[in-house]
DNA sequence: TCGCACCGGGGCGGCCCGCCCCGACACCAG
DNA sequence: CTGGTGTCGGGGCGGGCCGCCCCGGTGCGA
């Protein structure tokens, strides 16, 4: 059977560069662009993959994968981004994929991944699959955890700098003041921003901002 | 005796200004342009009157006002500001100020509000002396008040549309955000974000977010 | 009638952001 | 010795949001 695939990913060249290469070795039953459309389409057309994009604006990518995956148990789940960076291997791993592959994968071991996916089988590039097995293996046995309701994984990934300067990124102090604060110079603290961003899945301090107020971390 | 006078008030045209218009009625011992140089400048040289800009970059002239009050009792402070609004006269007011005059006054007039100031006595114009009666009556009589450490006067003046838009602002959400939120356009959100800094004396909204996360309000 | 709160629009300069590139040095592990 | 990582720093750049300036309207209550 040629799987039915689903098609999530904000760039209209890449959608189209995807069905370009899948061509007809499978079925492309939709695509989206954001976060509602994908959810809506993916809860329409209920396809066998669903090949998404990790970073979407509003939410990224796991917030499609999160609100559906229970309700779709059926549905497997094909990370594709520019990022090969482990934090969003991870994430999106935690959050349910079977399988991560960047966009720089070349046609036909796109669809032997796609079609792997749908056979129930795992995708990975061998670094990737690193990524994930290390973070496995820094998880603690057996213990559940004491689930405290109010934190956030992605906290234990920033360093102790980073933890400092997302504290006053949160609090609304320009870089400029962060670096007088700190003493150190703007750049540095524009280098310690963009890190804390990438690790904590978010794009502007604004998100920051209400990340850490929901984590009680002002 | 001619009064001497410090100037603080960060643009030069003004300062001139106001050198020009005093002329010889006062002895103008110094001048500064921003909080830092004003306390620098008025320790070195203990004027007997300061006239003194309330909207002053870093901090605001009360920040200069309020360091220095206790420290120097002898000098008395004249508040000269383009704004006419209640908040401002109140605070500056609250703050310590002996007088309030706007830069619509003329050059004898000022002569004569700085003369009657170092004379120990008050000067205001009409109507912003009603602001200030108005606030004061609206204090109550005696009581001195249990004093709660995390309570800003300046919470009263916002309606309760504007409170909402402030609690947004601090968390950090563009105006964009808080108009979707809201159910109005971005342009009534800039009319509230802009009266909250206004009346909260406030120049950005990342002091915003610092006024609330000490004030408790996030 | 006047003020005020609330709702909008157009325009605009500035600056801060987020990101890209690059480098340095120190430390530690393999 | 080499590589990785954390911290520090620079140049450049486009975009967007901010803060503010005009202006208008409605409705409510003093």
């Amino acid at each position: 059977m040629t799987p039915r695939v689903y098609l999530v990913d904000d760039h209209a060249m890449v959608r189209s560069g995807v069905r370009a290469e899948l061509g007809g070795a499978v079925d492309v039953v939709g695509e989206a662009a954001d976060v509602a459309g994908a959810v809506e389409g993916i809860r329409a057309t209920v396809p066998d993959v669903v090949l998404l994009d990790v970073h979407l604006p509003g939410g990224g990518g796991r917030a499609v994968l999160e609100t559906l995956r229970a309700e779709l148990p059926s549905v497997r789940w094909l990370a594709l981004s520019v990022s090969d960076a482990a934090e969003d291997v991870i994430a999106v791993i935690r959050a349910g994929a079977r399988g991560y592959v960047t966009k720089s994968i070349s046609g036909p071991d796109l669809r032997d991944a796609v079609a792997r996916v749908a056979d129930e089988d795992v995708v990975f590039s061998p670094r990737l699959a690193g990524f994930v097995l290390d973070a496995f293996a820094a998880t603690t046995p057996s213990a559940p955890q004491p689930e405290d309701p109010a934190t956030d994984p992605g906290l234990d990934l920033l360093s102790a700098r980073e933890r400092e300067v997302m504290q006053l990124l949160a609090r609304g102090y320009t870089y400029r003041e962060i670096g007088s604060r700190l003493f150190i110079s703007v750049k540095t603290v524009e280098s310690h921003a963009s890190n804390v961003l990438r690790k904590l899945q978010l794009s502007n301090r604004n998100e920051l901002t209400r990340w850490a107020a929901t984590n009680r971390l002002l």
